[in-house]
DNA sequence: GGGACAACTTGCGCTTGCGCAAACTCGCGA
DNA sequence: TCGCGAGTTTGCGCAAGCGCAAGTTGTCCC
């Protein structure tokens, strides 16, 4: 039996934690195991980075738990957000990508727990569990889609039918139930919502304030909380000249 | 030997042209044969459609002559230009990606011969050909890289600065060497300039009638030739504040 | 508990580039 | 050959949203 310092918590804790995952569907038991048996868990604190983008692409990674910026940074220094990772998202695919460096920098929104395999495994892994490896294509079809989307949207859609979309977007998918609406679960400044839809932090600034007045939205410090999706909606929506 | 009404030209004329495709390279012309026993060749005529968007995928296809022009259409009505497909690339792969419906159309930019396979083939060809399947996910790599660095083009550049990445970027790809300079060897119009970039066909025209004053283009009805690309990635790089 | 810093707000002027409209021209088919 | 229509050009006015600047507020850390 494995003893290494992580080993009897990889074969306990962990197991239960990824079994559920969807990346992990379709795997028995056993197999789920052996997967786990060659991964490495470490932990990142809030704002560290996971990797960087244009460097040596080393391993994959599956997010156990935190949320992850995923940040891309033009020649003169301008940040954009690719997208977040949630909990159970596979990422840094640039193996199975056939790349061997990463396009993109990823960061800790929050403090997080990753699992990490070296890519040198990836060709033998998709080979032996083909719905891992279909699921993984799976995925980046779908990111293929939804950053084709986002260009459509940055065409043809003003700024405030764009935030308003990005916030429907966050509610979404990491989006929290509490009293008072669906609160996003981590930190999210108005400058990263402008580097999500391609806008500057003060015109996201003007967009709160003016929903907040009218009761869309509870906005904080590096928080939002959507009160009234459907009138969010309604916004978001809005085309100009049908 | 084989005697169906493609397959003489198929095991002749048509395994010389795909040898040559790097997505056959690294197969054996005995596996290069025996992959096309399975396609189909079909021709299009300009502006026809190979598949509509949100249609169910029945094939995949390799183009063999001609350009093809990817576009995606919103809910009301708009389009957007999200690649154009040159000779020999691998296109319309919702299968490899888990899709089961085509995510925009492809539409024939000039006449157009291409190979078809059915779907259900893809698992098959991936596994007895891993070559095959490792290059087209490199692609679909390449390609959302690419998408992901038009979003960061869109979020950080002018529309002066988009256009002209764009023509640089359909010269290099596409362009055809003449004695007046580098003619994009397809018909694209203003409008489908403005597609591409996120922008309507009158700014465009604007800037291309600028852009042939000082002598950097030469454009007609339908065409443009980079006449000066050296001074179009002066316009494109130009950084407003750095 | 208080200072310092990061995040946020807000006002103002200005530029980019869009919308609209009208005229022009090239190429193809009748 | 002539006309028609798609593609293109260009002028004008306007509005979205950016840049700049100054001020405010909330948090964390000492």
């Amino acid at each position: 039996m494995r003893r290494g310092p992580w080993g009897i918590r990889l074969a306990g804790l962990d197991r239960s934690l990824i079994s559920r995952l969807p990346l992990f569907q379709g795997l028995t038991p056993d197999e789920q195991s052996e997967i786990l048996r060659s991964a490495r868990s470490s932990r990142f604190a809030k704002d560290a980075a996971i990797f960087e983008q244009e460097t040596e692409a080393h391993s994959f990674f599956v997010l156990v738990a935190g949320h992850i910026r995923v940040v891309r940074t033009t020649p003169d220094g301008q940040q954009i957000i690719a997208r977040y990772i949630s909990e159970g998202e596979i990422f840094g695919v640039a193996a199975a990508l056939g790349r061997t460096t990463y396009p993109a920098s990823a960061v800790a929104a929050v403090d997080c727990v990753v699992l990490a395999w070296p890519n040198a495994l990836w060709p033998e892994l998709a080979r032996r569990f083909p719905a891992f490896g279909a699921t993984t294509y799976r995925t980046v079809g779908n990111r293929l889609q939804e950053t084709q989307a986002r260009v459509v949207e940055m065409s043809t859609e003003q700024v405030e039918q764009r935030v308003a979309h990005a916030l429907l977007r966050l509610a979404n998918q990491t989006g929290r139930k509490t009293d008072s609406g669906i609160e996003i679960d981590f930190p999210i400044s108005r400058q990263d919502i402008a580097e999500m839809t391609g806008t500057t932090l003060h015109t996201v600034s003007r967009l709160l304030s003016k929903w907040e007045d009218i009761g869309i939205i509870v906005s904080g410090r590096q928080k939002v909380t959507v009160r009234d999706a459907h009138r969010l909606v309604v916004l978001a929506e809005n085309r100009s000249k049908d």
